[in-house]
DNA sequence: GCCAACGTTGGC
DNA sequence: GCCAACGTTGGC
């Protein structure tokens, strides 16, 4: 039998890449990330996952649009980069410490769905999603079917 | 720019 | 293994 399809939300900031840039490139390594917990669910993920493209640390911080798991986890090519900001002196080839998966574009929504009316629909969400949840920071993080469904009803449509 | 919350590091 | 210091995240 083969496994449901699961649902992550992944954060950027739109100032270093965007729902935009996805959208040009199409298909990005989603690299540089340095957290264990958000390194184990890229790990969990399978390609045809969906992906909630959230823009964080920017004037209205919130899901932006929709995007697809393309690859299983690999290794995330920066670590091993001496040049590169993600380098981990401390990962080897042997066993390498952070993984990545490949992101591809799915849509734009017409216009951002902002945190602030996402935080008004908790009731709904549960208040132990991490996305609302005080204090996570949580760049990568799980989203159930119902909580999936829920924020696509929310979808702007203008 | 502020600051709360959290994760990581490193001395002991 | 504890915990203080430090760095980072990310909303506001």
């Amino acid at each position: 039998m083969p496994t449901p399809r699961r649902y992550w939300l992944m954060k950027s900031e739109p100032d270093s890449f965007s729902i935009d840039d996805l959208a040009r490139v199409g298909t990005e390594p989603w690299n540089g990330v340095r957290n264990y917990q958000a390194r184990n669910h890229m790990r969990q993920m399978k390609p045809g996952d969906g992906v909630l493209f959230y823009h964080s640390s920017c004037p209205v911080p919130g899901i932006a649009g929709l995007a697809t798991v393309a690859t299983e986890a690999y290794p995330d090519p920066t670590q091993f980069d001496r040049k590169s900001d993600y380098y981990d002196p401390k990962s080897t080839r042997e066993d390498p410490r952070w993984s990545l998966v490949d992101v591809k574009f799915d849509r734009k929504f017409a216009s951002v769905l902002p945190l602030e009316e996402i935080k008004q629909h908790a009731d709904a969400l549960g208040d132990e999603f991490a996305l609302i949840k005080r204090g996570t920071r949580l760049s990568v993080l799980p989203v159930t079917a119902a909580q999936w469904k829920t924020l696509l009803k929310l979808e702007p449509r203008a």
